[in-house]
DNA sequence: AAATTATGTCAGCCATATTGACATATTTTT
DNA sequence: AAAAATATGTCAATATGGCTGACATAATTT
């Protein structure tokens, strides 16, 4: 594990010195690989999050509209239900965010051709640009990231994020995640 | 990429299907590797800490708490400031939920030994089992998700991660999350 | 005709984040 | 010793994005 990164001594260590000046209580047992992980997901979807934002505060928009703006541009013809399945949230919750894409031209509704009731949301040109904006350093940080890992290792590193997606819809997500990448039947 | 998961037919397809009936306008170019990786870290992010969200509410608290307890107990004698840098959060809105566990007595502050104006953080016996009780389910979810791959390839989605840190921050980060492992000089 | 479904909306509440101003204790600098 | 800087805490106001509950409308299914 050591030779992913150099460990310069410094502040890094600054914790354990000032516990152990402390009173010399035993720092508690090393990190196992799933303890570094927990830390390490979250360091990296802090800032893997953080690039949009800066965008995002200029249209006055916050992460609620940027994960709704995704969804729709990269899942044209999604319904409003669809959306809350993969967001979790309450139709309420979405209601606000989704009403001011619409009223500020990012994203736009048509009844479905086949049931009426349906709003089924596509996003507008100036949509679908803000979202390629929004989507650009996040892309650029995973390809990065990526860089020098061979096909198979990405392919591990893909096949781990879904492995972490709750069992009963890994399936549901997988599909959705390459459901452009199928060959239609 | 299509080996990872078999893709059943079904409701998977049904907002391309949806959005094809509604005016043939093509489906948008298919998602690169990168894209594909923005929205499995989404849904794996999403379920990842949805784990410990049922344990939270028992006691009242929420995210933030969790945010707080997990750094504390894995990094005892941390400093308030340490915690700013770390949560990317300002003081005041840390201060809330600090005082709450310190209050319900999960993490107690000791003045530091060197520097008397700071006040060293630590989770109490309590804060412990709480901390150890939510780290639980996500560990094992990691370790389920990590269980086909080999050490390299384990190493390679830690190293993954820890490339998706800002550049600048990486090397503190490594230094934080291995800080248990590496020998001491 | 009745029941169900998809969606929207009003109203209020809560958690967690923000900025800005100011207070206290302690350490460091001059 | 006095002044400046640092670490922390706190008051007050505000914003975002969740939540529950209740109710309405249109369209489809039974």
């Amino acid at each position: 594990m050591a030779d992913i990164i150099s460990h310069p001594r410094g502040r890094v260590t600054a914790a354990r010195e000032r516990a152990q000046a402390q009173d010399a209580e035993p720092v508690p047992a090393s990190g196992s690989e799933a303890d570094d992980i927990i830390e390490l997901l979250f360091f990296a979807y802090r800032d893997f999050i953080s690039d949009p934002d800066a965008i995002l505060a200029d249209f006055g928009f916050g992460r609620a509209h940027h994960r709704v703006l995704h969804f729709v541009d990269r899942h044209p013809g999604m319904r409003v239900a669809d959306l809350l399945e993969i967001l979790k949230i309450t139709k309420q919750s979405l209601g606000r965010v989704l009403k001011q894409l619409i009223d500020s031209g990012f994203v736009e509704q048509q009844p479905g051709a086949l049931d009426r009731r349906e709003r089924l949301l596509f996003t507008t040109a100036q949509g679908g640009e803000l979202a390629a904006r929004l989507r650009e350093p996040q892309s650029r940080r995973i390809n990065d990231a990526l860089a020098g890992l061979s096909l198979e290792a990405r392919r591990q590193v893909a096949g781990f994020l879904l492995a972490m997606v709750n069992e009963t819809e890994r399936e549901d997500v997988a599909g959705r995640v390459y459901e452009n990448e199928r060959p239609r039947p």
